[in-house]
DNA sequence: AAAAAAC
């Protein structure tokens, strides 16, 4: 199988040989010709799998074919501001040498340079919600051009939170194929879609609703107190490139972020409370391997394409079940290795049944050697130790106090980079377990 | 019980 057989125009094929795109995936190779041909469709398919050009290469094939009429002709809607200047980046690599504009826009920024390259004319808008209808609102954008309507995460867009701004919206659309895709997709979302599609398509792999199979897993139970220290100690023992933790408030985002700096690990927090600003330097610097640590909530839970990362740890569990398979798809994407790290307090004993629904080879719990389920804060936590930048208080103690990002590869253990690699007893992926590295005790590397 | 999304 490969994309000339889609119906993709030449030009099109000839930027994806350019990107390295091959062989279409299952979710591309099936949504592709269900969009060509016109009907709405709703498809289901794993983190990593390819749904952003599932959906955009059809639509530049559509625009480019049409030849432009002037207004906006494909509208995707997006959750949070950093996927929608993904998903737009993504438009933008595929049309190269069509002659289609495609544009973000998105809360947070100043609205005027949105405006006035939405005067000079775009054809793809790819938009959070809020500033949408800000524009349609108070500045006359006008979405009756709009002739494909794509819902991205389209579980989040539909519930609660996000329904009544994506009604309003489409309520200023005329007649137009909706396409809605997603990772995970419950049956109270599923029946809200199906009032909004007609006569669609519904697509869904086999393997959705589980995480990735090339996604190893370890699962670890300590009290909550000592969740930094360690994750402090797992960055430092099995010398991870880079791992993105999952965290479920914006408060304890800040927290972990100090936590870790007082163990001598350098991490930023990323989340809805930050400046956008700030959040666009933070992942940057995350996706440049500038910055080892990204600590974040579940704004960065969905979607965001992080080139492999190999690690992800979730810090106890989302709130809503279906976002710990996003959260920890944002590792082993596109078929690439990945280990998740779940930890829980043994307070969340009760979610392990959900756990294991999500993942059938569910590993062993276990509480590391020096831990227990019931553990006091550490002292170098405490007595306001975060809160006084100024002062210096227990930096010396912190197991990677001295330990520099660039001098981890090869010296201290005199390994290879990553965490995963080498493995004694021949089988890593089925065990789902990680190389060890360094001097972890036995028990702790087991998975 | 949380997060996200406009000003």
């Amino acid at each position: 199988m490969s994309f000339d057989s889609l119906g993709l125009a030449a030009p099109l094929l000839q930027t994806l040989i350019q990107c390295g795109y091959r062989t279409p995936t299952e979710i591309q190779a099936q949504s592709i010709p269900v969009l060509l041909s016109g009907r709405d469709l709703i498809a289901v398919a794993q983190t990593g799998s390819g749904k952003t050009a599932a959906f955009a290469l059809p639509i530049l094939k559509q625009l480019s074919d049409k030849g432009l009429r002037g207004g906006i002709q494909a509208l995707v809607l997006v959750p949070t501001r950093e996927l929608a200047v993904q998903v737009a980046d993504a438009f933008t690599r595929y049309s190269a040498g069509l002659g289609l504009t495609t544009l973000a826009v998105y809360g947070g920024v100043n609205i005027r340079p949105q405006r006035q390259a939405l005067a000079a004319g775009v054809d793809i808008l790819v938009a959070t919600p809020g500033r949408l209808l800000d524009l349609t609102g108070q500045f006359g954008l006008s979405l009756a051009s709009v002739g494909t309507l794509v819902l991205d995460e389209a579980d989040r867009m539909l519930d609660m939170g996000f329904a009544p701004d994506i009604e309003k919206i489409r309520r200023q659309l005329g007649p137009h194929q909706s396409a809605m895709f997603s990772a995970s997709f419950a049956q109270r979302e599923r029946e809200l879609a199906e009032r909004w599609l007609s006569n669609a398509v519904s697509l869904a792999a086999k393997d959705t609703g589980r995480i990735p199979q090339q996604l190893a897993l370890e699962v670890f139970m300590l009290d909550k107190p000592r969740w930094a220290e360690f994750v402090a100690e797992l960055v430092g023992k099995r010398n991870w490139r880079q791992a993105l933790v999952f965290v479920s408030s914006r408060e304890e985002s800040n927290t972990l972020v100090a936590e870790l700096a007082l163990d001598g690990l350098q991490a930023a927090a990323f989340h809805g409370e930050k400046t956008q600003g700030a959040r666009r330097r933070g992942l940057d610097e995350f996706k440049s391997g500038k910055l080892r640590l990204l600590v974040a909530t579940d704004v960065a839970a969905r979607g965001l394409d992080i080139e492999d990362l190999p690690v992800v740890i979730s810090l106890g569990l989302p709130h809503g079940e279906e976002d710990l398979i996003h959260r920890l798809g944002r590792s082993a994407r596109a078929g690439r290795e990945g280990l998740a790290v779940i930890v829980l307090s043994p307070e969340m004993r009760a979610d392990l049944p959900l756990l294991k629904a999500l993942c059938p080879a569910l590993p062993e719990v276990i509480t590391p050697e020096g831990y227990s389920p019931k553990d006091p804060l550490p002292q170098r936590y405490r007595d306001g130790a975060l809160s006084t930048p100024g002062s210096k208080p227990a930096n010396r103690s912190g197991r990677n106090a001295g330990q520099r990002p660039g001098t981890r590869t090869g010296s201290r253990t005199g390994s290879r980079t990553g965490g995963r690699t080498g493995s004694s007893n021949g089988s890593p992926r089925q065990s789902g377990k990680p190389a060890r590295q360094g001097n972890a005790p036995k028990r702790q590397a087991r998975g």
